[in-house]
RNA sequence: CGGGGCGUAGCGCAGCCUGGUAGCGCGCCUGCUUUGGGAGCAGGAUGUCGGAGGUUCGAAUCCUCUCGCCCCGACCA
C-alpha cells in the first residue's frame, strides 16, 4: 500500500545536496531544463510564484517613485567599451549577434549572412544602454533625478549553470536612477537595499545579512556595492540583491551632463540595482525540505489545496458541492492584501495526488470527505508541519482563521530559517579554527557556515583565503560592530569583523 | 577551460567486459476492482541504444572521431 520511501525527495539533504535541489525543482515543476545550453523553461507553478514576486517588487519600487520603462534586448558593442571596469567585467560572458539573416549553404544547411557593421551582444545589464538615452534626457538639474526600473530577461554566458541559481537567461527588475548630488544618490542606493530586504524578508521569509561589498566584489564600474545575503540549508551564502552607487563613472563614460542651479555643468550621479529569478532558487534552498518546496504564504502561487475524498459514486456530488462551496468562501477571503487562491484536485489518483502538492510546497492542504462534511470540518495539513500530521477543523473556524493560519506558516518559515542561521554563524579569531570551519570532513558532507571574523583590509589576505579555502568575504555588514582584532589571516590589526562564506 | 562521470522509452536505470530478435521499474493508455496519506489486477502503447565512420555474416556491445549533459574545480554584478 505504502511505498516504503519516507521522503518524497532524493537524495535527501544530507546525502547529497545539489542533488536534491535538482530533484525539489523537478518535483515542484516549477521549472525545467531547456534543450538551449544553460537556460530554462519556467513552468506555470514556477511564473505564477514569479509573478507575484513581481507585482510585489513592483508595487514597492514605485511607492519610492520609481517609474517603469523598457530598453531594447540589444547594446550595440561600442556601448559595453564605454567604461572600461565594466567591460572587463562582462566582455567574457556575453552573447554576440553578428549576423542578421541566414542562408541556405550548399549543404543544405542554414549559414548566418549579412554582417553587420557592428555586431551587437545580449544584453548582460543594462547600465550603458540606458545611460545613453539619460544623456539625452538630461540637461538641467531640473531633469533630474531619474528614477526607472525595468522588468526583463538578460544573458549572461556562465560557464556553469544550476537552475534559478545561476542560468545563461535569467528574469530580473534592473533598476536605473540619475541623480543631482552624490548624497541622493546614495541615499538611492540605500533606499533600494532596504525595498530588497524588506521584500525578501517578509515575502520570501529569508533572513539576510546586510552589508557592502569589498572592492573586489563590486560591481564593475562601481564606486560602492551593498547586498543582502542568505543563508541556504548548505551553510553556503546567496546574494539575494545588490544594489550600486556608480558614482559619476557611467554617467562620463555615457555623458549623462546637467546644468546646475549655478549654471555650472555637472555629471550626474548613478545607481543600479536588481534582483533576479535568482531569488527563488534562494527560497527553495532556504526552506525546502526533504518532501519538497515550502512557498512562503505571501508568495504561494496558491495557499490552499482542497482535497474532495469520496467513496462512492453517491458521495461524489455532495462531496464536490462541498468543496465547490468551500472554496467560493475561501476565496472570498483576504490574506495580506490579496484574496486566498484556492486550488481544487479532484484527480482520482489516491494519495499521490497529496503527496503532488506536497512537492510543489503548497501552503495547506484540507481534505474534505463524507466524514468531514457529517461534522461540517475540514482535516488539515500544514506544509510546515510534517506530511502525516493533520487536524480535524470545523469549516467556519477554517475560513475565518486562514489568514492567520497562513500568517502564523509564513512566520514560521521565517523563524526557522532565522534560527538556522544564527546556529550556522560564528565569531572567529582563531586561524585554525577558521580554516576547520570550511574544511569539509568528507567530499559532499555539509560544512562551513557565516563566520564572522576580522579582516585587515588588504586585497591579498582576501584573495589568500579564497584561493586556500574558496571562502569569499560575502559583505562587511553594516551591523558589524567596530572592536579591536587582528586579521584572520595575516594577524594585522582589524577594526571590525566581515562575513566570510562560501558562496553560490 | 581543467579533473571525474554519463548518454539505451516521458523519467530513473540494467544490458556492454565475453557481439546473435531491445529489457526492467516508475509514469502513460484501456478495463475492472479500489479510494481517509504515494492503490490492486489484467491488458496495451512508446526506442534512430547521442551522432558519424570503421571492424564483422551480424554492433547498444569492439575500434576511431565527434556532439551533448551532469558533478567537482576555475570563472562568475
Amino acid at each position: 500500500m505504502v511505498k516504503p520511501a519516507k521522503n518524497a525527495i532524493s537524495p535527501t539533504r544530507d546525502e547529497d545536496y545539489p542533488m536534491w535541489y535538482q530533484e525539489v525543482v523537478k518535483a515542484s515543476e516549477m521549472a525545467e531544463k531547456s534543450p538551449v545550453r544553460g537556460c530554462m523553461v519556467i513552468k506555470p507553478w514556477g511564473y505564477a510564484l514569479w509573478e507575484n514576486i513581481v507585482a510585489t517588487m513592483d508595487g514597492m519600487f514605485k511607492d519610492t517613485g520609481v517609474k517603469n520603462a523598457y530598453f531594447p534586448l540589444f547594446i550595440p558593442l561600442s556601448y559595453l567599451e564605454k567604461e572600461a571596469e565594466h567591460v572587463e567585467g562582462f566582455a567574457k560572458e556575453c552573447a554576440v549577434v553578428t549576423h542578421h539573416r541566414l542562408e541556405t549553404g550548399d549543404d543544405g544547411k542554414l549559414v548566418p549572412a549579412g554582417k553587420l557593421t557592428e555586431p551587437l551582444i545580449v544584453r548582460p545589464t543594462s547600465e550603458t544602454i540606458i545611460g545613453e538615452s539619460m544623456s539625452r534626457w538630461t540637461s538641467s538639474y531640473r531633469d533630474l533625478p531619474i528614477l526607472l526600473n525595468q522588468w526583463a530577461n538578460v544573458v549572461r554566458w556562465e560557464m556553469r549553470t544550476r537552475i534559478f541559481l545561476r542560468t545563461s537567461e535569467f528574469l530580473w527588475q534592473e533598476g536605473h536612477t540619475a541623480h543631482a548630488s552624490e548624497a541622493e544618490a546614495r541615499e538611492r542606493t540605500m533606499m533600494m537595499l532596504d525595498v530588497y530586504t524588506r521584500f525578501v524578508e517578509e515575502y520570501l521569509a529569508m533572513p539576510v545579512v546586510r552589508g557592502r561589498k569589498t572592492a573586489s566584489e563590486r560591481f564593475p564600474g562601481a564606486v560602492d556595492t551593498v547586498c543582502i545575503e542568505a543563508m541556504m540549508q548548505d551553510k553556503k551564502a546567496l546574494q539575494a540583491g545588490t544594489s550600486h552607487f556608480l558614482g559619476q563613472n557611467f554617467a562620463r563614460s555615457s555623458d549623462i551632463r546637467f546644468q546646475n542651479a549655478d549654471k555650472k555643468e555637472e555629471f550626474a550621479w548613478t545607481t543600479s540595482w536588481g534582483t533576479s529569478t535568482r531569488m527563488i532558487g534562494g527560497m527553495i534552498m532556504t526552506h525546502a525540505d526533504d518532501d519538497g518546496v515550502i512557498m512562503p504564504p505571501r508568495v504561494a502561487p496558491a495557499h490552499v489545496v482542497l482535497l474532495p475524498i469520496f467513496r462512492k459514486e453517491e458521495d461524489q456530488r455532495k462531496v464536490m458541492e462541498y468543496t465547490r462551496s468551500l472554496a467560493d468562501a475561501l476565496g472570498a477571503r483576504t490574506y495580506n492584501g490579496s484574496r486566498i487562491r484556492v486550488e481544487i484536485d479532484d484527480r482520482d489518483t489516491g494519495g499521490a495526488r497529496a503527496w503532488d502538492w506536497i512537492k510543489k510546497g503548497i501552503p495547506l492542504r484540507a481534505e474534505i470527505g463524507p466524514r468531514d462534511m457529517e461534522k461540517d470540518c475540514v482535516f488539515l495539513g500544514r506544509r510546515d508541519e510534517a506530511p502525516g500530521k493533520k487536524v480535524s477543523l470545523g469549516r467556519e473556524d477554517f475560513i475565518s482563521t486562514i489568514d492567520t493560519i497562513l500568517d502564523d506558516i509564513q512566520n514560521n518559515l521565517f523563524n526557522r530559517a532565522l534560527a538556522f542561521k544564527r546556529a550556522n554563524t560564528v565569531e572567529i579569531d582563531d586561524t585554525e579554527a577558521f580554516k576547520t570551519l570550511f574544511t569539509s570532513p568528507d567530499e559532499n558532507s555539509i560544512h562551513g557556515g557565516f563566520a564572522m571574523a576580522h579582516w585587515c583590509g588588504s586585497a591579498e589576505c582576501e584573495a589568500k583565503i579564497k584561493e586556500d579555502l574558496s571562502v569569499t568575504i560575502r559583505c562587511i555588514p553594516f551591523d558589524s560592530k567596530t572592536e579591536q582584532g587582528s586579521c584572520i589571516c595575516c594577524g594585522n590589526a582589524s577594526g571590525r569583523r566581515v562575513l566570510f562564506a562560501k558562496a553560490y
